[in-house]
DNA sequence: ATCGTCTTTACAAACTTTTTATGAACCCTT
DNA sequence: AAGGGTTCATAAAAAGTTTGTAAAGACGAT
């Protein structure tokens, strides 16, 4: 793909659409928008973008509904627009595999720097994801024969439940990941409601891996929706 | 050429050289290693090893220039490691003669791949791995065909089993071997529940093998996990 | 029958995970 | 801007497994 990244935007506020539109095309992306979730499943399909944003509140299809069907097909990258208070929506829409989520109102800088960050993980080398021995990410260094860990050069000890903990953040480094998503992955489907254990398990590891734990740097808090991982603070400043 | 196949390692890591001194002579090679790249030329004319494995960036005489001089005296086989990034002069190695380059951080397994693939292609002694005859790893001699073994210059006597797990440890030092994983190389498929049967064993060959074995050095526990063997503790765990 | 080895059993010590409790932080409403 | 209700961070206790170790029983070879 030689060619600018193409950003499909799916939105029914005719005002926001275009403000989107040429705040993205002056930054270099192609952008189609699409006023529903159903016109924004044609353009998918006709136009095979890089990258979907979408609000929640649509008619037709909506914003959860398209997220369902684009995921039946696709791992597009999918980045959610919502109002403040549809926490819930939200987080309905990231277990359906949303990457990432902006809340209105919100600075076109805000969003684009989510859009960098989606697009270099989807283009990122998912190298051998399923056979590789070593995982490499900022300032991580893990090696899944021997189960070490480093931060930063430093060597840290960590119980198989950390360990787990930790690979899956990695694994799934910049998407916002629910307390669902996390409890049944690390868990299994009938922990999905024990969100205790991981704030005692994100605790225990951020002790362990932030230089302060009491301030965050690697393991991030999204308040009533779960946690986000970065790997490397340095490059997915947003301010 | 009828001895193992000799393996010249210059690094100027102690962490990274340690590493695969262990690796590799645990897979039955003879290993030595130079800190610099001058020290590294001296052990060659000295030594004459079969392969050469450098790093790039060193003190004194670099890996660029190491590649050099090999060149002018030797067809040895040259291995170069790199760091992420360096691909400029990686390439400049290679122009130089290098035969094959290692992106650091990389697998045991990987590099042994590589070491194999250039000692085929050097012609060197096609020896397998497999059927090497000796063990030498760290504090460890093992004879496999007089099924002998000393630790640290002292003799030791071991059951056939106790043997076999022994055998199996340092020939997969560093890695973390779960119990499954023991149990089904030394005692089948059907057994791989039997964890008491490693307990036992495990609390046996300490008893023999470590100084103190109520602190083990070289067999450590992987809570939850397995065990790891560690076959040349130099520096001392990190709690 | 004896010896060496492997298997089985038992229990305290060590370690991880789960549970509980408390104060701080956060979001929404007024 | 203030208050109520949730959620979050943290420490520490409780519960549950696993591990280390000794020792007894089983098996086979000499």
């Amino acid at each position: 793909m030689t060619d600018q990244p193409r950003i499909l935007v799916v939105d029914d506020e005719p005002q926001l659409t275009r403000v989107l539109r040429t705040g993205l095309k002056s930054r270099g992306y192609d952008v189609r928008a699409a006023a529903d979730g159903l016109a924004g499943l044609e353009a998918f399909n006709d136009w095979h973008p890089d990258l979907v944003i979408t609000d929640l509140a649509m008619p037709n299809v909506d914003g959860l509904e398209l997220c369902r069907r684009l995921r039946a097909i696709s791992q597009v990258p999918i980045i959610v627009l919502s109002a403040k208070g549809e926490e819930k929506t939200k987080v309905e829409a990231l277990d359906l595999g949303a990457d990432d989520f902006v809340t209105k109102p919100f600075g076109i800088d805000e969003l684009l720097a989510r859009v960098r960050a989606s697009l270099r993980r989807a283009n990122a080398p998912p190298i051998n994801e399923a056979t590789a021995t070593v995982l490499d990410s900022g300032d991580f260094h893990v090696d899944l024969e021997s189960r070490e860990i480093t931060v930063s050069g430093k060597a840290i000890h960590l119980t198989p439940k950390e360990f787990d903990l930790l690979v899956y953040f990695i694994r799934h480094s910049g998407k916002v990941l629910t307390h669902r998503t996390l409890l049944a992955a690390l868990w299994g489907g009938n922990y999905v409601e024990q969100n205790e254990y991981l704030r005692v398990f994100v605790g225990n590891l951020r002790k362990k891996i932030e230089p302060d734990a009491a301030t965050p740097r690697y393991i991030l808090t999204e308040p009533w929706i779960g946690y986000r991982f970065d790997p490397d603070p340095q490059i997915t400043q947003i301010k």
